[in-house]
DNA sequence: CGAGGGTTTGAAGTGCATCAAATAGTGTGG
DNA sequence: CCACACTATTTGATGCACTTCAAACCCTCG
């Protein structure tokens, strides 16, 4: 697939794009520029004035805050067809947050120039927009939730479930998506706290465990125990994206 | 002042009403209206069907969001001038959280409809509402990272902070603007902790504590305790409307 | 095979929660 | 104005969850 073609479909892929009119994502595959990075480049660091948005065609992007001291905060770690940056049209047109590749990562890099313009004139991309916004809100408000309610081992049984086709019935098994490292502070917790919560809730839940496999009998035993201290009943939307 | 001229006013101190017509300002207030409740009244739960959307008048709105066994992560706690509910419009018509009043409190309730259909037709509430989406997403970003990062007694730091004209030289007094529980859920903790961690608190800043009221020599004492481990330079803004 | 990262395990410490009880503060009716 | 009831707040004792530091283990890949 040639990189024009690529773009083109990328950006027919995202959400945020499925009202867009045909000549402003042509407008916008025009100032499109494929970036490759390898694993641990910084893209942009929280407050660096943003003048592009991003969206990830394959690998991962960590998205994160530190502090002075180098302690951070996983905000979000985006697979292949997630856009970030593109609220810092805004936020003061600086970035609210840093971006690393966490893998070797291809992403398409787009001006929030064209965006901006499209959603000031565009009444469609706009409440797509406030969709996407609304979505990110409520995934948040969850996060902050599972934070105050959630133990280790449910926050982690938690994670599981989102990754798993919720619709399943029966024995499943799931691939964890990158390092448990970074799942670990992805969920706000140390790698050893990881590691021992994940032994805790296999002895808790029966299910199995085999480097980055998880293998389940049935999602019902997760649910159980994550679920019940959740203000959200399960099956609980994904709302990555 | 009479019903009408409240409404009309409180209407137009909203920040996303400020690009508003007036014609539109007129239909809503004509379909406003203004309710009392007392402590402890419950506006609506989480996952209600939405059909209002509400402004504080006076008194506090608690957010919140709570688990079968009855455990609750505490959203966010309005006082006058706030608006909540509105982002429903796009999230299926439920209410995303449960409102409780924590006082004597009156809102004006007003019809989600009449927004929805103002913010379909006119780009400018659009954009205004998109602002205050994404503010609202910088508030949430921070409060994952200071979960995350700060210990109870930096949490109470950062929160008399925010409550402090930060502009302000020399000493100030703080009142905090409801119940020490109330603020100690507010910062996701227990009261009992809350109270430990003042008293920490005050010993490692040298701040005085008097009830409700805190006094400071200056703000400095505070912001090298908490915002060390913060992201965000001081000042850091009221991101709160 | 050996180097280097990722992962697990152990031991010890810290922070916060929990349960229980004392104290302070507030509003009430007498 | 006082006594009482009730709630908010503080304090103490204890336990659990998570972190931290250290070391071992495992896996992969050159």
């Amino acid at each position: 697939m040639s990189d024009a073609e690529q773009t083109r479909k990328s950006l027919k892929n995202i959400a945020l794009f499925k009202d867009a009119s045909d000549s402003f994502i042509a407008n916008l595959a025009q100032n499109a520029r494929i970036q490759k990075h390898s694993k641990g480049h910084v893209l942009f660091v929280n407050q660096d004035k943003a003048e592009k948005f991003y969206i990830v065609l394959n690998g991962w992007i960590k998205l994160f805050r530190e502090t002075l001291d180098g302690a951070q905060a996983v905000v979000d770690i985006l697979p292949a067809g997630h856009i970030f940056g593109e609220t810092s049209i805004f936020e003061d047109d600086v970035y609210p947050y840093s971006a690393e590749a966490v893998e070797p990562t291809e992403v398409l890099s787009l001006p929030l120039e064209v965006l901006k313009k499209e959603i000031e004139e565009n009444p469609k991309i706009a409440l797509s927009m406030l969709s996407a916004m609304a979505r990110y809100r409520r995934q948040q408000d969850r996060e902050i939730e599972h934070r105050t309610l959630q133990n280790a081992p449910q926050r982690i049984g938690c994670f599981l479930l989102r990754l798993a086709d919720q619709k399943h019935e029966g024995a499943i098994t799931i691939h964890l998506p990158y390092d448990k490292t970074l799942v670990a502070s992805r969920l706000g917790m140390q790698p050893e706290t990881f590691s021992r919560a994940l032994s805790k809730l296999k002895q808790a839940t029966g299910i199995k465990v085999k480097g980055a496999t998880v293998e389940l009998d049935s999602l019902d035993q997760l649910i159980n125990y994550s679920c019940a201290v959740c203000s959200s009943e399960f099956p609980c939307k994904d709302l990555s994206q």
